[in-house]
DNA sequence: TGCCAGGCCGAAA
DNA sequence: TTTCGGCATGGC
C-alpha cells in the first residue's frame, strides 16, 4: 500500500477496502452515497469525498489531511488481510467474511461513537442516522466542502449545552438524557475517553457502563468503533447464544469477527432464533 | 396497522 | 441469577 497526490486528491493503492460494506454494515451513521458511486462524510471535524477504483482508494483531500486525519480514521495502516484468513478458518466465519470482504473496522471520534450508540439503543438505523443528522445540524459546527454544507459532530460541551426543547427536537425519545447525561460527564472531566483509549479494555468498559444508559452492548460498540479496542465483542441480544459456538467471539480481532456476522446475518435477513444452524 | 429495532433499567421471581 | 415490563419513536 502507498500513497499518491494527484489531481486534487489522495490515491491510496491496494487499499484493501470495500466503502460500501465499511459504511453500511452499521458501525457509523454519517456517510451518504452519491450517484456515481462516491461516498461524502464528516468525521473528525473534517468533510471529505472517498471513492475507490479497482484496489486503489481516493480520497478528495490535501495530503496534509490525510495523513493527519484520514490514513488514521480508515485504519489504513492495518493489514486485514491475514485478518480476514484466519477468521475465516471455520465454514460459517468464511461465508461472512465473504460477504462483507473489504470491510474495515473506523477508527471514530470516541465521543460520536458513545453518543451515536446511545442512539442506537432499541432503534433502527435509518432512524439512528436521522437522529444524528439532526443533531449535528443542531448544534454542530458548519462545515463548507466543494460548495456543499456540512456539519461536524458537536462536542460534548455543545451536547450539554442543550435546552430540554433542544434535546426534544431530536426526538430521541427516552435515549436524550442518557446522551445529556455522558455529554456532562465528558464536558465536567468525569469521564476521559482519550485516557480510556490509553488503559486496559476491561477498565474502559466498566468506566463506560457505570454511565446511565450504557450497558455492555453500547460499551463494546464504544470500545470497538471508538476506542480501537478491537477484541472487544458487542453482542446482540439474539448473538448471546451464538457466542460460544464461534471461536472468534474471543480473541485479538473478535470484534472485527463479530462485525462480519452481525453485516452478513442483517443483510441475509437470516431469523435471530435460527443462528445455531448456520 | 402492527411489528420491531446494534438495549437499558429496575423490580420481581 | 434470570426474567420481564416499560421506555419513545417511526421506518417498514
Amino acid at each position: 500500500m502507498n500513497t499518491l497526490a494527484q489531481d486534487n486528491c489522495i490515491r491510496v493503492s491496494d487499499a484493501q477496502i470495500s466503502l460500501e460494506h465499511t459504511f453500511s454494515c452499521g458501525q457509523c451513521f454519517r456517510w451518504e452515497p452519491g450517484r456515481d458511486g462516491s461516498f461524502t462524510g464528516v468525521a473528525l471535524g473534517r468533510a471529505v469525498r472517498v471513492w475507490t477504483e479497482g484496489e486503489d482508494l481516493y480520497l478528495r483531500c490535501t495530503e496534509e489531511e490525510y495523513q493527519e486525519v484520514w490514513a488514521g480514521y480508515f485504519d489504513l495502516d492495518r493489514d486485514y488481510r491475514p485478518i480476514a484468513e484466519g477468521l475465516a478458518r471455520d465454514e460459517f466465519m468464511r461465508r461472512a467474511v465473504e460477504h462483507g470482504w473489504g470491510l474495515r473496522i473506523l477508527r471514530q471520534e470516541p465521543w460520536e461513537a458513545l453518543c451515536t450508540f446511545i442512539f442506537s439503543q432499541c432503534n433502527h438505523i435509518p432512524r439512528i442516522r436521522q437522529i444524528v443528522d439532526r443533531l449535528c445540524r443542531l448544534c454542530g459546527e458548519e462545515l463548507k466542502f466543494e460548495g456543499e454544507r456540512h456539519y461536524a459532530f458537536p462536542g460534548p460541551e455543545r451536547v450539554a449545552a442543550l435546552s430540554g426543547e433542544e434535546l426534544g427536537s431530536l426526538r430521541a425519545g427516552y435515549r436524550a438524557p442518557y446522551v445529556r447525561e455522558a455529554a456532562q460527564a465528558l464536558a465536567l472531566g468525569q469521564l476521559d475517553l482519550a485516557e480510556l483509549r490509553e488503559g486496559e479494555t476491561d477498565v474502559a468498559r466498566q468506566a463506560l457502563m457505570a454511565l446511565n444508559g450504557v450497558g455492555r452492548k453500547v460499551a463494546d460498540c464504544v470500545l470497538l468503533f471508538g476506542l480501537n479496542k478491537l477484541e472487544a465483542f458487542p453482542v446482540d441480544t439474539w448473538m448471546k447464544k451464538a457466542e460460544g459456538l464461534h471461536p472468534d467471539c474471543a480473541g485479538p480481532y473478535a470484534g472485527i469477527a463479530q462485525q462480519y456476522i452481525f453485516y452478513y446475518m442483517r443483510e441475509k435477513g437470516i431469523d435471530k432464533g435460527r443462528q445455531k444452524s448456520l
